[in-house]
DNA sequence: ACATCGGCTTAACCCGGGTTAATGCGGCAT
DNA sequence: ATGCCGCATTAACCCGGGTTAAGCCGATGT
């Protein structure tokens, strides 16, 4: 049987991985409704999170009770939060299922024995935390340089589908804006597409 | 002889180095007047750089000339452009000394290899890009979260030695406002201080 | 000593997005 | 079928930061 992490790691790794049985044994597979918390800022976080299907959204919910959303996750895509793993206690943010979604979660201590005793895993490893920090890096930038109507400009270039997947106030939040914010701005490019149509 | 980039090595693997020889053998030392350009965007660019003594500023610079600052790199930091060893091509930033600056470089295809044989190098590799994703997360974050005057405050409590070396204009580019913005923002923080005091 | 240049400061005006609030709509539960 | 709740939409007003422009000061070069 072929878990979703497994070929996400395959695909990663620099050199065939040795010891996916060991890894697959201690994988949990886990069924979240549309709406429901998988787990809390401030919450232990030991494992490793591969969306199977559905959408996950991972949002800071300040104390004024404003929340601004830091990634969206699509089926495929790993996370988890780094700062938990790095001594620093719990997670750093809330996870939400977006839609129904299935989950495989796996001890990221095992992952951390398989890094630290193989190098096609520790190669893996480097890999997805290159493409990880240029994805930051990719935001940040968009942050740094772009305007928020810019920012929703490129989001509809670049990705269309995750758009039509999601409300527009979890885009705002996304984006950096409040809900009302964003509703002018899509309203402005829905003009300009018409009109110069 | 200790270069600072072995050491800083050596602190972040989880096991003692071998191989630092063949390392210490490639290493560059270079030094930049204040304001001299280390590299530019597009610049290939296959080294990693250390600074030893001074800083650097990574620095986007737009199609209309605007200057957007990516980051700061004081002494004992390590710096380099990912994507550009991604296979995308040249480094997406410029990098410029802000100071008197003595760097040391040394080739990435050297760290690559020494990470691809060795479980400590691969380790090291690890927790410097875990160090590096952390600090990209805390910066994406404080644009989604923070307004550009709550930005400054963070900064002046967190980090008020580098607000002393550089000038308002940089760090205005750095909090992702311009310079009019930013010296409003100290003047109304700075009557805050001295008006409770 | 002088001119130059870049950064800092301040002022006036502009504008995009924030805030608040009212209305409408669609999905969901009972 | 009905009531409810959360999201989308729109309007009115507010405000922080953008823009432009002028004057000032200190560092640098001649």
């Amino acid at each position: 049987m072929s878990f979703a992490s497994l070929t996400l790691f395959q695909s990663l790794a620099p050199a065939p991985l040795t010891g996916l049985e060991a890894l697959e044994s201690r994988i949990i597979m886990r069924s979240h409704a549309a709406g429901s918390m998988i787990f809390a800022a401030g919450d232990p976080l030991t494992s490793v999170q591969v969306v199977r299907t559905g959408l996950v959204k991972l949002c800071y919910v300040l104390a004024d009770g404003d929340e601004w959303i830091k990634s969206f996750i699509p089926e495929g895509q790993l996370f988890t939060s780094i700062t938990a793993h790095m001594g620093e206690g719990g997670a750093g943010f809330d996870a939400v299922a977006l839609e129904p979604t299935e989950i495989e979660s796996l001890p990221f201590s095992v992952l951390r024995e398989l890094a630290a005793n193989d190098l096609a895993w520790a190669g893996m490893l480097t890999e997805l935390l290159l493409a990880y920090a240029a994805r930051k890096e990719a935001r940040e930038r968009d942050f740094l340089t772009l305007k928020p109507e810019a920012r929703y400009r490129t989001l509809r270039r670049t990705n269309p589908g995750l758009i039509a997947r999601i409300t527009q106030k979890d885009l705002a939040a996304y984006l950096g804006v409040t809900p009302v914010g964003l509703n002018r701005i899509v309203k402005r490019v829905e003009n300009d597409f018409t009109s110069t149509a």
